[in-house]
DNA sequence: AAAATCTAGTTACCATGGTAACTAGTTTTT
DNA sequence: AAAAACTAGTTACCATGGTAACTAGATTTT
C-alpha cells in the first residue's frame, strides 16, 4: 500500500533527483502519480469486496476456481501457484471460505494429502452478483487512461 | 496488494464482461495489467526499503519531515494528515524510528500534548544513501511508460 | 470558572500479510 | 522394501495494516 496524500511537487522532486538522476524528475513524478492512482484503485476494490463479505484474496480464490475451464475444482497448491500469496495465508483463507460455505472441500481420492476445492451454489451466486460492480470500479477509475 | 500471477486472457475477460459490460473488456485487461505492474513495483520498493532497515511507511515518514521546507520537524498529527495512514499505525512506526535513532522526539513547549519529530544525523545520512536507488527502481520498472 | 467539546497521542484488539518449521502422505533412490 | 527426498497442507510466530476506545492537555461554551 502506498501512503502519500500529497505527492511531492515537481520542484521538490527536482530538488532531490537533480543530485542523483537529473533529467528524470518528470518520469519520477509520473511514476509516483501512477503508484498513487493504483493504490487508490486497490483501496476502492478492497472496500467493495469488504461490502460483500470478501477481500481481494477471497475474491481471487473464487475467481481462480471459477475461471478454470476444464475442471470444477482446484487443489490448494494450485491456487498457491496461480495467486501470488504464501501457502499459510492461502490455507487460512480457504479455511474461512469453507466455514462461510463459499467453498466445498473434499479429500482427494488419489492423493491422501490433497484437498479439492470447488465453488458452492452460494459462491457462484455471489460471484455473479458482484462482477458487474467489480468491472465498474475497474473501468471508471479516474486519471488512469 | 494484488495477487494474480497470470492475468486472465482477453478471452476469459470477454467471457465474463460480455455479460455485464460488453465493449469494455480491453479496458479491463489494461487496468488489470496496470494493477499488476504497480503491485510489482510496490513489492520491489518494499524489498529495497527492507534491505536498508526501512519500510514504505518508515521511508515516507522520514521523507515527509525532510521535504518540509520551512521547518526541521513535524508533529505526529501533521504526519497523519500528510500520509494516508491511521494514527495508531503512525504512532507505532514513530516509536520504533525513535528507538532506532532515526527520529528525534521532543515534547513541544507550547502544547503539552504534542511531540515534535525531527530527523537525526543517522536518518539524514540514510536518506542520502538510499534516494539514488529509490529513484532507480522508480524509473527502471518495465512495462510502465 | 465549570462543563462540554475538541485534539494529540496511546493502548487494546483484530485482520491479514510474511517465514520457518512441522505432520503426514507420496515418490524416488538405492 | 527401506531410506531419502519431495510435496500438500498446517501450525506457530512475527510484522504491520485497521478501528474503537482510552488518557490527558487545550479550547470553546455557557
Amino acid at each position: 500500500m502506498f501512503f502519500l496524500k500529497e505527492l511531492p511537487t515537481q520542484a521538490m522532486i527536482t530538488r532531490y533527483s537533480d543530485e542523483f538522476c537529473p533529467d528524470q524528475s518528470q518520469q519520477i513524478a509520473q511514476r509516483l502519480e501512477g503508484l498513487r492512482e493504483y493504490s487508490s484503485l486497490i483501496r476502492k476494490l478492497d472496500d467493495y469486496f469488504a461490502s460483500h463479505g470478501l477481500s481481494q484474496l477471497r475474491f481471487l480464490i473464487l475467481m481462480a476456481i471459477d475461471r478454470e475451464l476444464d475442471r470444477e475444482w482446484l487443489y490448494a497448491s494450485e491456487l498457491v501457484s496461480r495467486l501470488d500469496v504464501s501457502k499459510p495465508v492461502l490455507s487460512r483463507a480457504v479455511k474461512k471460505l469453507v466455514e462461510d460455505a463459499l467453498l466445498c472441500a473434499k479429500k482427494d481420492k488419489e492423493d491422501g494429502r490433497a484437498v479439492t476445492l470447488a465453488l458452492t451454489k452460494k459462491s457462484e451466486a455471489l460471484l455473479k452478483s458482484i462482477l458487474s460492480g467489480y468491472f465498474d470500479i475497474l473501468t471508471t477509475s479516474p486519471n488512469l487512461e
